[in-house]
DNA sequence: GATGAATGAGGCTTCATTCAT
DNA sequence: TATGAATGAAGCCTCATTCAT
């Protein structure tokens, strides 16, 4: 790659991760391309340079959020560990992402209403092959009759569900630590699926 | 009251209903006063003699559907029987809200994206007032050694967080009911709370 | 028709002719709706009251003026008279359009470019039936041996082509009249045709 | 001139001929700085080297066509031929520029919806030095009794005007080809003439 | 000479809101 | 009470133009 298109490449993340705060403070519509600029000390105009048009700008911010944290999953599942030892890292590691990184993840949660038909596909794919790292980590411990359970699919909606909700409430002056947080919501997780 | 003022109330309601009809399909931002006259026979100029606008307008359906889940609610935990089983029954009942009226529960979930501060306000009591129907239950459950956890908050959180997530992925033309998924999420969730 | 709807299409109309207006003194592209709303006194947001957009407002425009000015030849068609009175007429009504109704009847010339293909076909239509009145009359006067040609259609190609050209040169206070033009033309058109 | 000089120049021919084809296809409004950097490998920052702004290449491109279309005429008028054939010549000349340079002929007609007052001066002059090009053959042509017409002013703008509208309708695939197209116009032209 | 990047003006469109009737 | 009509603010997007490199 040449350094000109390391550097649009840069840009690009850049507005990315403005219209990610942005679009997580105040949803979709109310994220104005205005604002997104402003975030970066440029002018509206400017985003059409780097972005086709707001849904473009949006989709990528998804893709690239997702494929960040696929990735680092990845690491633990590929790790030579027990199945529950596997999702006991994968929890804290969503748990993580969903409190830090706030904004950038809580944007996976409703592409529906945001984009249109040609948009919307690729995205659940990647969203169900987020999805699908838990799910093959769950099925594995249930062959290795390290999980007892009949509904796989429901109990992985389950955690992820409950991990999501986090941030609703998270406020990091509370009680808890992250770190007591990841433990005990991977205990109970855990409760579930054994 | 008056016949007249109870004609106008009898409206209200209507305007209410056709308001949460509208949202849930659409979402806030997406239903116009238009569409929720519309749907009425009304002009959306006439919405202006009952609400003072639209956001005032959907506050008011935010309040009818929080007041009527909560008395739903009450209704579990008064009868007699086991902190269990009214449980079992509090989460069946969030379940179907959560699926059938999927957006106005999304305003409930995040109703800063919503709502401006004067109305942010009560509208959280309510919220608050809902999920400690939920506390007072498994406290309860807990007094009496139905359940056995270290952190009746932190399971609140992880009860209600894994049911509003259904509405992400719920499919009517699913494999699974309403009433299965009501039975399997109970019986898992009180996996976590023995 | 109520009253009320009479009142709209009034308003519709006044909105048609001013944008014939602009547009013919601009063009499609360089006439704004604000402008075209300015001319009436209202503001830009209203036009949107009685038309869907841009598009659709210009093409009412075409509409209007083609059905116009069919209606007004085909009386001629219908009176008792030879093709070649029939035609002389026709060919003064044409002219005293172009010239008085200039910017009425200029919209007729370029569709394209303008137009969606939705609505360009209907426009098309509309456009052809006008120049079929013309058809009309030729063939039957090659009929009846009053005109010698054998390229009818191209006979009337040149007829209508010619007398749109007027507009770009005619001038009120040149030293023809308009009705010695309507001569002059109808004479040398016939010649073509003869 | 210098080397670089002629460089300069023939830089600037070719995004003349560039832009001339753009707009052709697009008309002046649609035909973007960028479309016709595009068509030469360049980007549209570039042009603005060669040329003031968009006004001023399309002026450019219009003074190219005209000046050359006058000398192609200019070619007929000095041979030696009747003035009947020294018209059908131009005539079908016309017609060839009017169908392949269709949108740079529209700026010819209606150069006011697309050139500031500065610019349309000159324009003018062009177009009136085009026109009396043909006044000159006709007039002529009268002087030799080739012609028997009182209006010669009127009959040059039906010539021209039938011939421009030419565009409006001729379809390459249509019935006809060019050809007969001139062929024929110029048959019937000549019978306005005579 | 050329370009990548940015800008800003301007246009279309939507829609909550107002108000006379 | 209800509505028809109008408004105006705000948002998205395009594109000619500029300018540092």
């Amino acid at each position: 790659m040449k350094l000109s298109e390391k550097k649009i490449q840069k840009k690009k993340e850049d507005i990315i991760l403005s219209a990610v705060k942005i679009v997580n403070e105040k949803g979709y519509q109310k994220a104005t391309m205005e604002e997104i600029a402003a975030e970066l000390l440029m002018t509206k105009g400017s985003l059409y340079y780097y972005f086709k048009n707001k849904e473009d700008l949006i989709f990528q911010c998804h893709e690239m959020v997702l494929v960040q944290a696929i990735e680092e999953l990845q690491q633990y599942i590929n790790a030579k560990q027990s199945n529950e030892e596997k999702l006991r890292e994968m929890i804290k590691t969503h748990i993580q992402y969903a409190i830090e990184k706030k904004e950038t993840f809580n944007m996976i949660i409703k592409p529906d209403q945001t984009f249109s038909e040609d948009q919307l596909n690729p995205i659940l794919l990647k969203r169900n092959e987020y999805a699908g790292l838990f799910d093959q980590v769950i099925l594995a411990g249930i062959k290795t009759a390290e999980f007892t359970i009949d509904e796989p699919k429901i109990a992985r909606m389950i955690l992820l569900g409950s991990m999501n909700w986090i941030q609703q409430w998270y406020n990091p002056f509370g009680s808890k630590t992250i770190e007591e947080l990841q433990q005990i919501y991977a205990d109970y997780m855990l409760k579930v699926l054994k």
